[in-house]
RNA sequence: GGUGGGUUACCCAAGCGGCCAAAGGGAUCUGACUGUAACUCAGCUGUCGUAGACUUCGGGGGUUCGAAUCCCUCACCCACCA
């Protein structure tokens, strides 16, 4: 079951170099000799890896672009490893600012699972260069206390852990760091050693933020087995207004679509600021750097358009859920957002747009505040009552003003769509 | 092991017996403007609710008419000393 859109996809051939390419898109924030990189990746098919904590169901934006980058690179001809980290999630990268939970080994086994789907479906298996699955958990758990710290341990100087930001900065906080976290870097840089060793893999990529634990590999590997390898660091992907990229109302904006719809993940790209519109287009599509260039012209002479972020939204959306997701979303983009009234939607069009939105059945004469929780708009009635007063809500286009209306009127088709703010929506059927 | 400091709402952070549902900042959210932008400005932000009531300041217990504020205890964090 080979992904649809490999067909489509390449890297841009008006560069003589994919390396200029992938510094071109922005990809390269930080790495290991520059140089050498180039002619490894201009040069003869290489192995590389990129891992993947299983830290939630899903993997998210974030992880997408490492997948992409990953394509990128198996495009060029690279071996791509897929790093499912069924030991590194037992155990937890040190976040900057707090502790992490434990997740039970159970839990862990199954986000391993999804995930592994999740990247078997960005990268080819196919092929002389087919991506091949890898799961740390197959070295470390057969490895013993005593040998982890004679074998192992022996290699890491506690000073030179100790500067990694990711623990300076723990250790630095209130929050201070356990052992248990300490230790991730010793298991990552394990990993790239141990990746070396059996498939002879020279170069790892990863998040910016990630820098620490991917020249511990590089470290490990030079001191162990006396041999240069390297690494990539992507830059981490930022707003420039300084949000946090990929959350959506403080969500993250998930892989999965059962965790953020075809629907939501196009509303997310069509909201892309103007400002960052086209650095998206670089990093999250194949188009070429002359379509980009069109783009950002466009960007410039009509933004009000929003062609770059239209492109944007179907491009990725595409990407993640397919061609016929997509278009869905961008039917019940326009049914929902249109200009006309909602009443002259087609109603087959409208019903389907409504599954696409948060969507509930109910009964007409319930309260709307009520509709507004249940439909997960508001997060209780006072909140519901709150919106309404401030003039946020509005059901089938028209404002609520009283915080006590109920559900009377209702679309053809027998639906209802219940409105918060500008962009937040939710359909209701009625039984 | 000892001593001292700390644990407050989404985050940071005031409060130190009643005037505290709890200052201030950030963030989110809503409105105006607009392009389903950005910027700017304004407002909201425990729950239920007509009033008003109810639950909350790490967990548990206690003192008191009354506790986020005092006492005991447990857990966790930080610092210094051993």
């Amino acid at each position: 079951m080979s992904n649809p859109n490999f067909a489509k996809q390449s890297n841009d051939s008006s560069f003589d170099s994919l390396w200029d390419e992938l510094v071109w898109r922005g990809l390269i924030h930080v790495s290991t000799d520059a140089e050498e990189l180039k002619k490894l990746i201009d040069g003869e098919p290489i192995t590389y890896y990129c891992g993947f904590d299983p830290t939630a169901p899903s993997l998210h934006l974030g992880n997408f672009v490492q997948l992409l980058f990953m394509r990128r690179l198996q495009l060029g001809g690279h071996r791509p490893l897929g790093l499912v980290g069924g030991s590194t999630g037992l155990i937890g990268d040190p976040r900057p600012t707090a502790e992490r939970t434990l997740n039970t080994p159970e839990t862990v086994a199954a986000w391993v699972t999804r995930l592994q789907a999740q990247v078997s479906t960005h990268l080819d298996t196919e092929g002389e260069n087919g991506m091949r699955l890898v799961n740390n958990l197959d070295w470390t758990s057969p490895l013993s206390a005593i040998e982890f710290l004679r074998d192992i341990g022996k290699h890491f100087r506690v000073g030179t852990m100790l500067k990694k930001d990711a623990v300076s900065a723990r250790l630095n906080s209130d929050a201070g760091i356990s052992y248990t976290e300490f230790s991730y870097q010793i298991l990552q840089a394990l990993d790239y050693r141990e990746l070396y060793n059996t498939y002879n893999c020279v170069l790892q990529t990863g998040g910016s933020d990630q820098w620490g634990n991917l020249i511990g590999g590089v470290d490990l590997i030079r001191r162990s087995e006396q041999a240069n390898v390297h690494a990539i660091g992507t830059p981490l992907i930022t707003n420039s207004d300084g949000t946090k990229f990929g959350k959506s109302e403080g969500n993250a904006i998930w892989l999965d679509a059962e965790l953020c719809s075809p629907y939501a993940m196009y509303q997310f790209w069509l909201n892309t600021d103007d400002a960052d519109v086209i650095d998206r287009l670089k990093v999250f599509t194949f188009l070429s750097r002359a379509e980009i260039e069109d783009f950002a012209k466009l960007v410039a002479d009509e933004p009000f358009r929003r062609a770059a972020q239209k492109r944007l939204a179907l491009e990725t959306v595409t990407l993640v859920h397919g061609a016929e997701a997509a278009n869905a979303a961008i039917a019940a983009s326009e049914a929902l957002f249109g200009q006309g009234n909602l009443a002259e939607v087609d109603p087959a069009t409208l019903a389907t747009a409504l599954r696409e939105l948060p969507n509930i059945t109910a009964e007409t004469g319930t309260s709307v505040a009520q509709l507004l929780v249940s439909t997960e708009l508001c997060s209780s009635l006072g909140d519901a009552r709150r919106s309404i007063g401030q003039g946020g809500v509005s059901l089938n286009g028209v404002k609520v003003t009283d915080e006590a209306a109920v559900l009377t009127d209702l679309l053809p088709g027998g639906v209802a769509v219940l409105r918060r703010g500008k962009k937040t929506l939710a359909g209701i059927f009625t039984a």
